[in-house]
DNA sequence: ACTCTTGCCTAACGAGTGTTAGGGAGGCAG
DNA sequence: CTGCCTCCCTAACACTCGTTAGGCAAGAGT
């Protein structure tokens, strides 16, 4: 029996030291792409030998599958809930948002890594992976939909707007850092508010609450 | 003097040759990935021998370069004129759009490829396509800025405004594919009448002329 | 004291990497 | 006919790749 089988066979034994390795994946497959980085760089980087990864991991591709994992299954999870639970179609887009924007800021590499190296997983590993991102699509498209039928909403095409949301929402991965103008709470706050606008959900004029402040306060 | 020499002083002698050999890298580089395809790959793709590509090209990161250059400098050549052009900001707005969603499904394994490949570019590079980048973004926040001032548009922060449309449109680079629901032209449309929403340029129900049409046509 | 498991090691495999040296066939200019 | 240029070729160099075989030391269970 090879290393690699029996890691396969035993389960989560020491989860930490696995994730403790993914992360560092993570980090050097951010840095310089999954095809960039060899098994050797991910151990030096770990203080580990190459061939004790395979210890740890039956592949390279199950290094990036483990990264990829971190948003697009755990954020389905986190996420859906929230569609389903509790207040106004608007107060729950809003707090969808907000979750979303935090959850790009809080696992910076597992996105960068989620949004550009699924075609290096193999087909059944990438369908799997999809299926997640789908059913997110296809949830807030429905949320979408009823939002609009109990007139909080204004789609005219609440599939199509759902995807435009998500395109918004996902953006932060590709440009936002730490230390930049905007803290990750504070965009994931403005980036609600514009999904909202853009959901017609602002009811023209300021809706309930709050008005306009601060015209370009800055440029 | 070698044959790479040679081709970088030559010019653009066989122009078509190279463009050519460029569309073929981009498909395969959007494929498989820049590190995930080797010059013997691109050379076979292209009936001729890898080493007679050195003959064309100084480097493969030149054929990654030439590939970029379709989207980060055409893109930005092409379509910042619309917005120092004629029209009412709402309607050079919308053209804009227009043209940056059409660009996309014209140059897709170009878009692919300058969207997730630019690390593998050199530092000097890829400050260079970055200028392109940034000088697109400011234009655009440049000009909500105005629109706002002028009261076509009602953004709370031209610069973020910018940044969401940005991440909006080009979202379809992530998921538009031919034979899909919505042919490019149609869904260039749409995403342009919900940017206008997404800048406050609706006026709260319809605007200056069309009403809405099609609740939920489809889901 | 015994074995078993865990976590790591060294060494090596075959295959594939970007790139270069050098040459040959065909066309065009003088 | 001669000489040059364009375009492509074969062969090779020096690495690097993911992965595997096999072993060794420390600790836990009995």
């Amino acid at each position: 029996m090879s290393q690699a089988q029996a890691t396969r066979l035993r389960g989560a034994r020491s989860a930490a030291r696995r994730a403790e390795l993914v992360a560092v994946a993570s980090r050097l497959f951010r840095e310089r792409g999954y095809h960039g980085v060899g098994m050797r760089a991910i151990a030096e980087a770990a203080d580990i030998q190459a061939a004790s990864l395979y210890h740890h991991f039956a592949s390279k591709e199950e290094l990036l599958l483990e990264s990829i994992y971190v948003v697009d299954r755990d954020l389905v999870v986190d996420q859906l809930p929230i569609l389903e639970g509790e207040g106004s179609y608007r107060e729950r887009l809003v707090r969808l948002v907000r979750g979303h924007v935090g959850h790009i800021g809080a696992n910076r590499d597992a996105w960068w890594v989620a949004g550009r190296e699924l075609r290096a997983l193999s087909p059944e590993k990438l369908d799997e992976v999809q299926v997640y991102r789908r059913r997110y699509q296809h949830a807030l498209g429905e949320f979408l939909a009823a939002g609009t039928e109990a007139g909080e909403f204004a789609c005219d095409d609440p599939r199509l707007s759902a995807l435009a949301v998500l395109d918004m929402i996902n953006g932060p991965n590709e440009w936002w850092e730490p230390g930049g103008r905007l803290a990750i709470d504070e965009l994931a706050a403005r980036y609600a508010a514009l999904a909202l606008r853009l959901v017609g959900g602002e009811a023209g004029d300021p809706p309930p609450g709050q008005a306009r402040k601060r015209r370009s306060s800055a440029r």
